[in-house]
DNA sequence: GGGGAGAATTAGGATATACTAATATTCTGG
DNA sequence: CCAGAATATTAGTATATCCTAATTCTCCCC
């Protein structure tokens, strides 16, 4: 499939830290220590030890007290992790009954012990699907992602009709929240109103009106919906 | 489900060691430190370190010099290994074509990586099977396991018929060899020859006449057919 | 019942990963 | 342009697991 790769195996630990750099480096600079520490909750000292070590094994790029970056073969590993997670999140919500806010949790364990031959199986059976359950896409298998960019429910102005494409949180919690308030991908929302200084929007989805706070909304990502057309 | 269970949580090594010790252990007498080493693929001197760690656990019981065998306790997580071992290889073979003989290496990794939550659900989607696809028996989530007594088709008289019902193995050429000769459980077959001295076996199956070796025919276990009779 | 053979253990080291505490570097505001 | 804050690294340990080599124990046979 992927993987005609390089070396040895790698730990577990190795194949968090490329995966938390390569989210990191999403926002489109090279990811701090500190950053990392803290995504992956571990003490900074740690992370700049293994930094080194991975630094060694040329997967990533790291300019000491600059930051880090991935090389091409941590991004490829990296996203090769991204792949095996978030199919494995389409196949327990599909075929085993999991709840959108309690499959990050098993997938996170899962995505380091599947071998490929079982991620492509599970793909395949789901007819090899583009975006996970919270709308994050699924890169190919030959490392292709496409990055869509969406614009946050937050910044959609008053009185715009909006997609909700794409669920930006892993915290259970308020998935849940999201979930039962029918916030979920496919969903239509309008905003109706939205209080200045990051304050509550308001939103109509079908005939339901509510209120969501802002830093919510900044995490429903959207694609505008032009008036009588159809978008994406 | 179970695991209303004890301390912190276990490596994949100390439960990959439990396993093992159960596994020797059904035959009657205490695990041996070489014994085990050649089974884990280890040095016997790593075998003695680590058994020292698991009755400081409590798990297992570990007379120096004297050999090994399971607490309760260990027992008990040793039985739940194997549950999700046998359940993961049902699943996969059910649901993602996967084949008998490639089944175990995959259900070996993922075993230490499931959830509790996970194995119930594919057991649920199954149908709570009571055998994995080599016919080993699936233990209950209480623990409760029943070892059936089959006879090993290298003892089954000429002229009986047998069902097969178990294959002890896991070795993946065997049982390629073993599907592709159609000597899978559930396969009655008729013992029509055998040779003194470990000779090999000759045996009908449906209407298909077929010679195999002594130790593979101690391998597949069987129930005796009492002619004209339901058995079982 | 003394020697071995074989089985098992201990001694001493290596690797991978994490931690805390101490130190070093970089940035930033006055 | 420098002092303190923020950030990051190094030093020194700890744990878990494995290894090889050396030592100890058990058992059985002559």
């Amino acid at each position: 499939m992927n993987a005609p790769a390089s070396h040895d195996v790698l730990t577990r630990s190795a194949e968090d830290y490329l995966k938390a750099i390569y989210r990191l480096s999403l926002q489109g600079r090279p990811a701090g220590t500190n950053e990392l520490a803290q995504v992956l909750d571990l003490a900074p000292a740690s992370v700049s030890g293994m930094l080194r070590r991975l630094a060694d094994q040329g997967l990533v790029e790291h300019a000491p007290y600059r930051g880090v970056s991935l090389t091409p073969e941590g991004r490829r590993v990296a996203i090769r992790m991204v792949r095996r997670h978030r199919i494995i999140e389409a196949y327990l919500v599909a075929r085993l009954g999991y709840s959108w806010d309690t499959v990050h949790e098993e997938a996170e364990r899962l995505e380091h012990a599947v071998s490929d031959t079982l991620i492509e199986r599970m793909a395949w059976v789901l007819g090899n699907p583009r975006v996970d359950p919270h709308g994050d896409p699924i890169p190919e298998s030959d490392g292709t992602i496409a990055e869509l960019v969406y614009t946050p429910l937050s910044e959609i102005p008053v009185g715009e009709e909006a997609e909700i494409r794409r669920v930006d949180t892993s915290q259970p919690e308020k998935l849940r929240y999201i979930g039962a308030s029918g916030l979920t991908p496919g969903t239509r929302v309008r905003v109706t109103a939205r209080e200045p200084f990051q304050g509550p929007i308001t939103l109509r989805a079908g005939d339901r009106e509510q209120v969501i706070g802002h830093e919510l909304a900044g995490e429903l990502l959207c694609s505008r919906v032009e008036p009588g057309a159809s978008e994406r």
